[in-house]
DNA sequence: TGATATAATTTAGCGAACAAAATAATTCGA
DNA sequence: TCGAATTATTTTGTTCGCTAAATTATATCA
């Protein structure tokens, strides 16, 4: 119920120092102090410890530095090779590898096609390692000990139990996938949401550190979303909340891949947007069911050239979209909701819609000071904010580990 | 950043002692260790202060005790003296007063009427002063002083800032409340939502110690919500979140008391449900927009008795307040989502249509591990919560206090 | 009456944090 | 070139809260 023993405050200030360095880069002794509201003293303590197990270095003193007068700062470093983990984004046939160092950077990335609806648990996992270990072997060295690995997936996950409940890349519901990983690995296995991915990675950026409440809307084949409430992500019992793509807009509306009727996906994402058009306009040819970015891409052209159907459609998925994230200002109220993914291409056709969608849901004072905005879109993102969130949930058992030793 | 002082876990450990006797009743040292996770001798240090600030007293000794071998405990109990606190419930056209002890117990309540409508910030706080002051000396005794007052509204409040942003029971926006009462009582004063104070108070029941993630509804003249996660109330930014009142039914649908249309409220609250109702049934006489609870009893037994218009009626609520929850669901996904309120008497009447609506709404991936109940409704429980909260967060000024005496 | 059991307190020691003093490494100005 | 000033880091001494273990208190059981 509370705070158990003293070493659990050095825990925690170790803990912030390291995450300090990986937010923020080489710090000085007494800035890792100020930032985290510790004195220089404890701050001395704590990174001769890390020096000792060789999680930081200090950097060499600059040759010639900018200015100031006094004695100059010994930047602390983290130590890129304490740890090296992997990111691994599973979308429908494809699979992307990311393998990073203990500060965050990407070492090395890859990503393949697979077949994805065909698999069996059993089998993803034998695709899954195999594709892991060749990454993890494709830098110079030694092939390195895993410190542990973040399996992204579109869809529904319960990262708590580590289970797969449904993800529309694969054809299997409810499966543990985490534990079978994690024995296969020997190392920890984080399975996420990849919105919850892409939230981290944008939560860190200091363009929204003043929005520690924060929805984040990816556009795409599907809608996802994650929401992050005082700077942690926000999951519920069993981590499938804020699933905004099947909340509703209208009852007995439009069908959804989900099954359901008036999901807001069925009129905004990608298939959706398609399903409408694809007979209507003239769009590159491709398969039906899953349409190419090429394709999407046409269709963004015609709604601007002016084409009245391209238009209509987009201002259709403008205004579902608009009364979804108006129930998401109404029950969340967060500082900032974020639009991004694939789908952000579409945006500049929808805005009117969706702007007016919004006004007419909500009277000013349920939408607050909440603000709405789009980030541009980086299929890389994922990864990214998945290395960031495995390095950050492995670093109390990296800590443990080498007190033992 | 992180944790300032080791005197901090003294601070946590007290108030969890504090909030332990409060919650379970009196208790003996060791028990309190173990409710806790604290050695006794802890206990024993943290107790001893308390004695000797006079916050707890020690209970006598059973005269026969039931079994059990070694030393009897000695129990120990908050001392109900030891703060005085008001939680005052501000609904259209009546204020309650409740003030309550150091336990939490209730030791006086009073219900008056009040034309609310037609009030200016200055005239409210006029009358809640004198109100508060005149139950506050309807004990015997001295009139004590206010360790703090909780003011329970209905409609938007930010209990950050103390701002009363809109409420149905008044006509004017905007108008900080908390500072200006705070200054006219010298304590401080709690502004709240008054759903919160209610999920407050059932959060507390052992009934629902497993559902820390708990959505309460309330139904009444409007619709309510307050959301609780890992047990602590859910604010958004400003504290005007979980308004599942004003989130969308149908786009363009009935009008709601906001000014928008389609909210869930323009379906299932009791004005809504009365609007539809009064023009067509026979229904006993009363001010056509604010139904009284007979005329709503009345509607609610002519749906039980089979009427094909009021069963209509509830139908349509059920419907619309499934969908409601289905978002709720969606982007929440916690554990429980109780109905309560004045209007839950209507509760078997919609129930049909509002789990077919669900089902209709959501996939069963979605819905998750979430229940369904309804809790019945008692007018006190709003402000028995209050009194709770308001001594929770009273309770850390009142250790620094004794502290520095 | 003594053995046993349980509760509460006291004692001794540890770990972590801080303030202040000491030391280190610079720049500035004469 | 040398001291004075300045800033960073480390060392020292102290305090505080926690725990484990020992001790004391108060009961039941046989």
């Amino acid at each position: 119920m509370t705070s158990l023993a003293p070493d659990a405050v050095r825990q925690d200030n170790t803990l912030a120092i390291l995450g300090a360095l990986r937010a923020r880069g080489p710090m000085a002794r007494v800035d890792l102090g100020a930032v985290n509201g510790i004195s220089s003293a404890t701050v001395t303590a704590i990174t001769a410890e890390l020096l000792r197990h060789g999680l930081v270095t200090e950097l060499p003193a600059e040759p010639h530095r900018p200015g100031g007068r006094g004695r100059p700062k010994t930047l602390i470093r983290l130590e890129p090779e304490a740890a090296r983990v992997v990111c691994v984004k599973l979308s429908l046939n494809e699979v992307q590898v990311v393998v990073g160092d203990f500060t965050g950077q990407v070492r090395h990335a890859e990503t393949r096609s697979l077949t994805t609806a065909s698999l069996t648990p059993e089998a993803l996992c034998d695709v899954l390692e195999e594709r892991v270990r060749a990454a993890a072997s494709a830098l110079p060295g030694e092939p390195p000990r895993l410190g542990g690995i973040c399996l992204a997936v579109q869809g529904v996950v319960s990262p708590t139990s580590g289970t797969l409940v449904w993800s529309p890349a694969l054809r299997f519901r409810n499966a543990p996938l985490a534990a079978p990983l994690a024995e296969r690995f020997g190392c920890p296995v984080l399975l996420e949401n990849d919105a919850n991915c892409i939230a981290s990675m944008l939560a860190r950026q200091p363009a929204y550190a003043d929005a520690p409440n924060l929805a984040v809307i990816m556009l795409g084949y599907g809608i996802g979303m994650s929401v992050r409430i005082e700077g942690k992500p926000f999951l519920g019992t069993g981590g499938s909340a804020a699933e905004i793509g099947h909340s509703k807009f209208e009852p007995g509306g439009a069908l959804c891949a989900c099954g359901r009727r008036g999901c807001i996906e069925a009129y905004a994402s990608d298939y959706a947007l398609y399903r409408e058009a694809h007979a209507l306009l003239p769009l590159p040819p491709g398969d039906s069911a899953h349409p190419s970015e090429e394709q999407m891409q046409a269709l963004v052209r015609l709604a601007e050239q002016g084409d009245p159907v391209a238009r209509q459609i987009y201002h259709k998925a403008g205004r579902a979209l608009g009364y979804g994230i108006a129930n998401v200002l109404a029950l969340f109220n967060p500082d900032l909701v974020l639009l991004t993914g694939s789908g952000v291409r579409g945006y500049a056709a929808m805005r009117p819609a969706l702007e007016a969608a919004i006004d007419e849901a909500l009277v000013p004072e349920l939408v607050g000071a909440s603000r709405l905005a789009t980030h541009h879109w980086d299929r890389d993102m994922t990864c990214l904010g998945g290395i960031g969130m495995i390095l950050e949930a492995t670093d109390p058992a990296l800590l443990a580990g080498k007190l033992q030793a």
